[in-house]
DNA sequence: CTGAAAGCGCTTACAG
DNA sequence: CTGAAAGCGCTTACAG
């Protein structure tokens, strides 16, 4: 037996002084082996613990069975849960995953598809960084012919499918939420304009108001690039300041939202009364702060199951098939941030 | 030119009808290659967008370059910190990074082993589920020689190195903090006990009763195994409804003490007048439920940083060391569900 | 029923 | 300065 290392057929066929064809056969259960050969290729197997070099299959086969995540920072309760949704998805069909995060950085996020693709990963998931535009580095990876498909942020133009949710409509649905809570004068703390997400959201933001025959008033659309806390409350700081009115804020997430709260709470302002606040992309902290924050909930997991699945679909299609775009639902989570009528 | 998939060394060599050798060579800036033969060779990869396959030098090298990591699950802020410790620590040394979440669960762990030593990982880090107690699948991974360590669980007798904050100390600090809050009835809310970690808490909590000259009665101590906040809010229900005197609450995590809030919120018990609530493993929303909380932070970027790069040492020398134990420090944060001097 | 050979992509000791 | 050969661990078409 050797000393270190994880033991190979050439070992076992040495102990046993037969060929490694033979061993190979024996292992896969090969109609065609003589049950006495068989036996004893499994019990040494079993005995020194072997186990396939997926490496080297991986070469001969020219299939790593390894899909490859790029997203952007894995803290983040909503990505960790689309995490679990590809982790699972993909462990049921016998693949592993690699994951890869960008922390919101362009170079880094092309640094990410190298090590995916030089690692020769059957396909790539990626949710695109807030600071890429260019996609000259994606449009590599559709090139050399691997599987791609975004999830969350929706990528237009490659010819690569998404799995997204309703953002325009999560959008339009908090919107309307407040104005039916008779909010007159709602502020949107928007995300970074080059994301199709943040402009969809801005989109359902003014469709909502204009429906409702409310004007759309461009300095009460506020971006936050980086959708932080503290980004937030100093927009919000500096809005309350000005001294123009506002009885509403719909946030892009749910830590911006936080961020309005504290603004709120600072200048003496009553939420949800005076103000209401909700956010976007609910997680388990949103409902325990004070007062609990209403939010647009979105399919974390199931993005991540849909958008593994969706891969594996193309990982198994010879030819390849036209892109297609799949829209999950977003839901309005009303908590006391933004409920006036039991306040 | 290819039609698809990654262009390849031979496919080089065929263009510029050289050898596979030649093109290796001039790709490596080795000495003793025409200054022309190494000009078409980088010109054409480049054109050609070539990256070195990874699975073949893989196989090649008998060295994967990837570190593999078995965690409980990743949507846990302090997990996720240690992640982005690893990835750091390993990407600045040229190593990628495999994660396997256990979910907490003892045979998903196995699997989790398994899967990372048939890809040849070089390494595994791994944090134990609540649920292990026998490690016959560990102890084969060092059978193997393969390098392991273990991170902020510890486990003994392995004969490998872990990373791990004092939690002795930081169960005591907490204990002390809360008596010198005038805390008389000091409940404790401890982790599963057959993690060590647990254990370790436990005696942090009562040495610091002892030596306060303070009684340790055992219904004091309620185990709660999942450290979900739902379990802690039943189990303190109990407690509070039973009628024995508490006037503080040790939680062995964080969701454990707010669970403890919102039973105190629930009977009306004043926090922290009528019962101060100190956590432990801080995070990012301990500061953001009302009242803030207290907790015992522990260096979760540090630990992976640590644990990652004795890792990488191990990797890097041919002789087995002997196993060393990294006790990084906690620090108690006081806030607002402890704090009686401003309350 | 079993084995020898070729090949996946790469590197490198050995020749020339 | 360049090439042919062997080998990392595995599988499988081809012989026998």
């Amino acid at each position: 037996m050797k000393k270190s290392g994880q033991v190979t057929i050439k070992d076992i066929a040495k102990e046993l002084n037969i060929s490694c064809s033979t061993v190979s056969r024996a292992l896969k259960d090969f109609p065609g082996i003589s049950p006495a050969t068989k036996k004893a290729v499994i019990e040494l197997a079993d005995k020194y613990n072997y186990r396939p070099n997926a490496i080297a299959l991986s070469l001969r086969n020219q299939k790593t069975n390894i899909i490859g995540v790029v997203i952007p920072e894995t803290v983040h309760f909503f990505f960790s849960t689309v995490i679990s949704g590809i982790e699972d998805a993909a462990m049921k069909e016998g693949y592993n995953v690699m994951i890869c995060q960008s922390n919101e950085n362009y170079d880094r996020e092309g640094d990410c598809i190298d090590a995916l693709m030089s690692a020769r990963v059957d396909g790539v998931l990626v949710c695109i960084s807030r600071e890429t535009s260019d996609l000259a580095h994606l449009q590599k990876v559709v090139n050399d012919g691997t599987p791609m498909v975004f999830f969350d942020r929706l990528v237009e133009g490659m010819n690569a499918s998404s799995v997204i949710v309703d953002d325009y409509q999560g959008a339009y649905d908090a919107v309307e939420h407040l104005i039916h809570q008779n909010c007159k004068n709602i502020v949107h703390l928007s995300g970074p304009e080059n994301l199709i997400i943040g402009r969809k959201r801005i989109e359902g933001y003014s469709s909502a108001l204009e429906d409702n025959n409310m004007p759309i008033r461009p300095e009460y659309i506020v971006e936050c690039r980086n959708g932080t806390q503290e980004e937030a409350e100093a927009a919000m700081d500096k809005l309350i300041a000005s001294g123009m009115p506002i009885d509403g804020v719909f946030a892009s997430n749910d830590m911006a939202a936080i961020g309005a709260l504290m603004a709120a709470r600072k200048a003496g302002i009553k939420v949800p009364e005076d103000m209401a606040i909700i956010g976007y992309s609910d997680w388990q902290f949103s409902r325990m702060v004070e007062p609990a924050l209403s939010s647009v909930s979105q399919p974390g997991y199931e993005i991540g199951k849909e958008a593994a699945n969706l891969m594996l679909q193309e990982i198994n299609q010879k030819e390849k098939q036209k892109s297609q775009i799949k829209i999950l639902d977003t839901e309005v989570i009303v908590r006391a941030s933004s409920n006036r009528n039991s306040a």
